[in-house]
DNA sequence: CCTTGACCTTGACGTTGCGTCAACCTTTAG
DNA sequence: CTAAAGGTTGACGCAACGTCAAGGTCAAGG
């Protein structure tokens, strides 16, 4: 007789895998031992290494351990198991190309959402320059009245305005870009200094006494996301719709 | 209020997915009910159907429920968190076709490889081809009388030699080709018939009464395996190992 | 003889995201 | 009053082991 039998760390360690493993193909009857000695312990011979390098050049080929004892055992032809097996593969890969993909377009939509966010919610967000849709939605009382009396400031007083419009909106897309949801507590106290901020302008219904204020919040937001001006056909519809929720949430609420 | 308050099949249809999956999401801790009713029933509001919406998006980006949690309870950045994402699934993604290369390397090289037996094995099996190496191994003498007995047949009889080892031959491809185990029963009793085969030639210590039968069968197989007609340095070379294998453990049960 | 240490055994939990029973309430329509 | 719907909380199952945990075996050393 050769050295034919060895206890179950020494062909662990020829074959490169624990102990753990081939207890494990033990127990699942992908491997028994050669023999098993009295004290229970295991050994295993040669031909018990041959099959077990078996199993692992078919278990990195990314088989299951059933599909290797089905070809081990000559259930299943190699060829065919591993042509089955192939195309699995593929399509598995195709599947992650899809995600990376998907992956990619929602990261870019969201750089990019934030650039034009950065450089379009001022705009957005100084509703006096919906001339029309403010009009339309709320009379034009309410629009000349806000109007003359943006008009009626002077020029620090207006620069003052646009710096509070400018934090706000830098606040906001902070808040976006930190993938905070629209019912965190940051959003919902942007939400909160967003509708104060409105109630400063007169004229609005937000600062008019027994107007529906909750309306006109909501209505804002639906404004922002349908206008083109938050690249409503790109990532800054995600920026627009953050608002738009926050705003709702915050409205539901507490107005 | 609004209609803003659904049981659990309901958002779980406006979602597209299943209950169960809803109390899952609820028992991780990553979607609560907005409200539970006395009877325990489940609710939820619009909020709770944005934030379970946005788990989806990202759910179908492949990230985990604990990373999904981490974007939405602002712990990390929505752009980061994607970004770590999508370089994992770029690794997987090299993973898999580095795989599907070894398959396709392993599925190549059991087709061709059962071409080339079938083109070499016969060479490989009538051992009278190797002149040098029997002479080496089993002396001068050997190789002579089986040489001479081959001459000695009429042409008959080497036809019917050849045929013999040419079933042999599509034997072993067959059983190598199903992926049979060297140590299955349709392997060894191929070997079975290999030696016995051996034993037919005069002058092979196969044939001969008291010589190392088996240490000879061992070393035919090693000899097959180390030959380059057997295509040892491509997938041939998984043929012969077969033989080998299977001719090493007959020998060592069975001689 | 006893201890220590190395090596072995079985048993069982944890991992990932739910699907799939199981056993047991509630509410509503007939 | 009952059956049908729909809800709830467990708990197992899947893939392939890693990782303790508790305990038996065996050879060497004090």
């Amino acid at each position: 007789m050769e050295v034919n039998d060895w206890p179950i760390h020494e062909i662990a360690a020829l074959a490169g895998v624990t102990s753990r493993t081939l207890r494990h193909y033990d127990s699942v009857g992908l491997l028994a031992p050669s023999r098993t000695a009295a004290n229970g312990y295991r050994h295993y011979d040669r031909a018990a290494l041959v099959r077990l390098q078996r199993i692992l050049l078919l278990r990195e080929l990314g088989l299951g351990l059933p599909a290797i004892a089905a070809i081990l055992d000559h259930q299943e032809s190699a060829a065919a198991a591993l042509a089955t097996h192939v195309s699995w593969l593929r399509a598995e890969q195709a599947r992650l190309a899809g995600q990376i993909a998907s992956v990619e377009k929602t990261i870019a939509a969201l750089n990019e959402g934030g650039a034009i966010m950065a450089e379009t919610m001022f705009d957005g967000f100084d509703h006096t320059h919906y001339k029309d849709e403010v009009e339309q939605r709320w009379g034009k009382d309410a629009y000349a009245r806000s109007d003359s009396w943006w008009r009626g400031l002077d020029a620090a007083g207006q620069a003052a305005w646009k710096g509070r419009v400018a934090a706000l909106n830098r606040d906001w897309i902070a808040a976006f870009d930190s993938g905070a949801p629209a019912d965190s507590a940051a959003a919902q106290e942007l939400a909160r200094r967003h509708v104060e901020w409105l109630r400063a302008v007169p004229g609005t219904p937000a600062s008019e006494p027994g107007a529906d204020v909750r309306g006109y919040v909501a209505g804002l937001g639906e404004m922002y996301v349908d206008d083109p001006r938050f690249g409503a056909n790109n990532g800054g519809a995600a920026g627009a719709a953050f608002v738009r929720d926050a705003l709702a949430l915050y409205a539901e609420h507490h107005l």
